[in-house]
DNA sequence: ATATATTATGAGCCATCCTCATAAAGTGCC
DNA sequence: GGCACTTTATGAGGATGGCTCATAATATAT
């Protein structure tokens, strides 16, 4: 049973792959809106009403694409990062992956702004983008459970400070024709550290800090006191 | 002459902005692949060719649209910063005012990723963007010739995390049909004086070295009041 | 081998962008 | 004011491209 129906499912899944291939260099190719459904039918060697058995239209197409893309990033990041090494290594790690994949493949990047619009509402998560930064969020979550971060940390602002700083330089670097550039992430890492890190050796005399307020305080319990008395 | 070509060329730019307002109106409202020239033309009471007489085509009329509103956020920004005060405080009035208008105009802004699209380039940088990223620029170039801020720091770099953490707070915080949010601001603004400010001695707890300040101008004025009275 | 279910095809429908021949309105000159 | 000329406006129609659907080819079951 399994042997007889396995064939055809083999070969509609290899017809999946193909569609997927041919439009994927075809969007990035041409854009968006220069992408024609028969130009991708062309690539793909099959009629153009047979796209539209694997894909409802070419909204839903450019969706797949787009998912493929964010999947793959998500397994390519999970070996770039070594959950052994300390906390701020991975984040320098998943920082640097990011920054390169992003501006090699900065057109596939740019085809998900496309694909985030469905019907009227111009924002919609799209499901494996979700899964990409959970590696983010569970790098951070770790590193909590180690004591190496603070406990008390709000982990969507940083995640927002983290791929959006990415993201910027990603494109203010294609607009210059500069690749990937090693600073950004030593500048961003630097910057998480000295919040990020539970470790608070850093932080200059916080005995001083409250030596001082101690001090204040009597001072000023005093002059309360002159007054009054 | 003056007088006697004067009249049609009002009328004209009046159309031209009835054109942009429709334009707006209908992009926002249904996206961009759901705004047809024919209804625009329709809200504007006017003919679908005459569309062609103001703008080659729909391509240029949605860059008109996106340019305009960054033009009027460009001037409001001059607006919500005190040139007067210090450079950190500036920041902090952009980054609010940024936040604010980025949260409320995101159907706006999401027209920009359909804008920067041409021909075959994925990113093209619109000009009055560029005008707009200034602002934080001068406000930095301003900072450093007052000494407040180090002379040596890369511009670019901190723009990116300035703009791209503020694009993807608004972002996440739409998702969540959250509102403006303080805290954000404050997080990326503290983070960026540890780094940004030339006197290196403030980093320490900003909210003791608030009540420190505190303390003292309350004493200061006791001993006043004390050597007066 | 025949009936049934699945998969493939491409001609054609329809919506939409854009052009262009034609018309209307405005301007200058006598 | 009337006449030539320029500028602005119009909407029918061409062209393109997304999508449907009647039909055909192929696979599966009995």
């Amino acid at each position: 049973m399994p042997g007889k129906k396995n064939k055809p499912r083999e070969r509609v899944e290899a017809r999946e792959q193909t569609i997927l291939s041919a439009a994927t260099e075809v969007f990035t190719t041409l854009g968006v809106d220069g992408a024609t459904m028969a130009e991708i039918a062309r690539r793909a060697q099959i009629a153009e009403g047979t796209l539209y058995l694997y894909h409802r239209n070419k909204q839903d197409l450019l969706a797949v694409v787009v998912e493929r893309f964010w999947a793959d990033l998500t397994e390519g990041a999970l070996c770039a990062v070594n959950t052994e090494e300390a906390v701020m290594s991975q984040l320098q790690q998943l920082a640097t992956y990011h920054l390169t994949e992003v501006i090699n493949q900065y057109d596939i990047v740019g085809l998900t702004y496309r694909a985030r619009q469905r019907h009227g509402e111009p924002e919609y998560q799209l499901p494996k983008i979700r899964e990409y930064v959970r590696v983010f969020d569970r790098i951070v979550e770790r590193g909590i459970d180690r004591g190496e971060l603070k406990a008390d940390l709000v982990l969507w602002q940083y995640r927002d400070i983290f791929f959006g700083t990415l993201e910027h330089s990603a494109r203010t670097l294609r607009l210059r024709n500069a690749g990937f550039d090693a600073s950004v992430i030593q500048h961003l890492i630097n910057m998480l550290k000295i919040h990020l890190i539970a470790d608070q050796a850093t932080p200059p005399l916080p005995s001083d800090s409250e030596e001082i307020l101690a001090k204040l305080r009597s001072i000023e319990n005093q002059l309360a006191e002159l007054r009054s008395g």
